[in-house]
DNA sequence: TCAAAAGTGTTAAGCCTACACCCATGA
DNA sequence: TCATGGGTGTAGGCTTAACACTTTTGA
């Protein structure tokens, strides 16, 4: 067993510590009208070329590990200023083959419309529905799972599905949202209800005349009421 | 801005990377009949020697983190197969003014008469109530902060309450352990009713005589109960 | 006999769930 | 005119919250 401190010493050992890579890994969450899926890229370079994996990159020198999050997603997406989300650190020593890395996740939510399809396409990357997602390499099909489970959870209990959708939105794309998040039905009168009590949503005279003939009225979330409700302890939960 | 991935030579470039120190720091959680308290330790040790902080080591080779984690608890408290749960990872460059150092910090839940008080005393450590407890070095009063949320959240959906309690516990106890980590007053009649419902308690012919004249029930948390009611869908929910 | 904690049930209000019909419009 | 998706209200059941008195027994 390895002391943890060098109580005799009085200065603990900096130097003599092992010194680690460090990763982070970013499940990038898009919505695409219809359901929720995931960007992966199909790996150009070693190890395991040629098979999907998740969108990651080393920490560097004067990075945070959101700073780094924030640097792969851009990388990929040219987005910037994208709601990240820590989920966890991964630690197995034999998790990559190659050398010994930690890897600390991200979720990112998108709005998959907004991304640069040029860069997608240098890094081949591609969304995939939960359902039909290739086998990752390593530990990338658990960090996703992980990842969706606390999706689950900070969306019944702060607004973060906005994220997910553009500015402007119609009732059923965000009750569509919230379906294919929680994996369950919902009844779209209950879902209406639910949603005018938060008091967070702005109707639009507006409509979009896309899915329907007769058009479905826009709204956009109101950050600005939804923040003085939390100072009021009036809190979101779905 | 530093590329993500050697796309061009089709191999990433492992070797050129920043390596880091990675450290554990754990928030040790107790509960002594009235508080839920927390264990920190007087540092004899730099850097900042004299003050209050986690207890914390580095990751060595060869280990998880969550095995590091173990190894810091038993080298402080001598207990071993102690409930932990990871919390997040902080990777501020300059957290640690001596050399950069993430950390990634773990919370256990002790009944705090059974930890090795030998052991606490050599490491100068010490229980605070959380109202009560020091400024902190670094950044470990927000891992604190942060640690509680978890633990708040955690307990109202997962039994882990019990193991901050000893194996025999009185309904009281139990009500008080809830009221301390959720920090509001819940009426008995109300908290009962809930925890019968979860049907996860034996109730025992013994009682504790040490409360009160008349004496109160003893219980225990009934393990595979539970797990049997999960598996049949049946969740626990406070 | 009194003080101190244990134990126990009921009622009202609010919340959640289930459920069905009309509307507007383009084809 | 019909097919499609949009929009809306209500009733019953369930859950939650508020609330007070009796029991036991050691001092």
């Amino acid at each position: 067993m390895v002391p943890i401190i060098e109580n005799m010493s009085s200065v603990s050992n900096y130097q003599d510590q092992t010194h680690l890579l460090v990763a982070v890994d970013c499940i990038i969450f898009g919505f695409d009208k219809e359901e929720l899926k995931i960007l992966l890229i199909k790996r150009n370079f070693e190890p395991e070329m040629g098979k999907w994996s998740l969108m990651g990159g080393f920490l560097q020198p004067n990075e945070t590990s959101e700073n780094a999050a924030n640097r792969v997603l851009e990388t990929l997406t040219g987005l910037h200023d994208v709601y990240l989300d820590q989920v966890h650190a991964y630690t197995d020593p034999k998790r990559d083959p190659v050398e010994r890395t930690i890897s600390i996740t991200y979720y990112a939510l998108i709005n998959s419309e907004d991304h640069n399809e040029e860069l997608t396409k240098q890094h081949s990357a591609q969304w995939f529905s939960l359902n039909e997602a290739p086998e990752l390499i390593f530990d990338h099909g658990q960090m996703v799972q992980h990842a969706i489970n606390r999706l689950r959870y900070k969306t019944s209990v702060q607004p973060i599905g906005f994220e997910l959708l553009p500015e402007k939105f119609t009732m059923r794309q965000l009750q569509r949202l919230y379906e294919t998040i929680l994996n369950e039905e919902i009844d779209k009168r209950n879902f209406a209800k639910k949603i005018n009590q938060l008091d967070v949503l702005i109707k639009l005279e507006e409509k979009d005349m896309s899915s329907s003939k007769k058009g479905s009225f826009l709204f956009t979330f109101d950050k600005d009421k939804y923040e003085a409700n939390t100072k009021n302890g009036i809190s979101f939960k779905l």
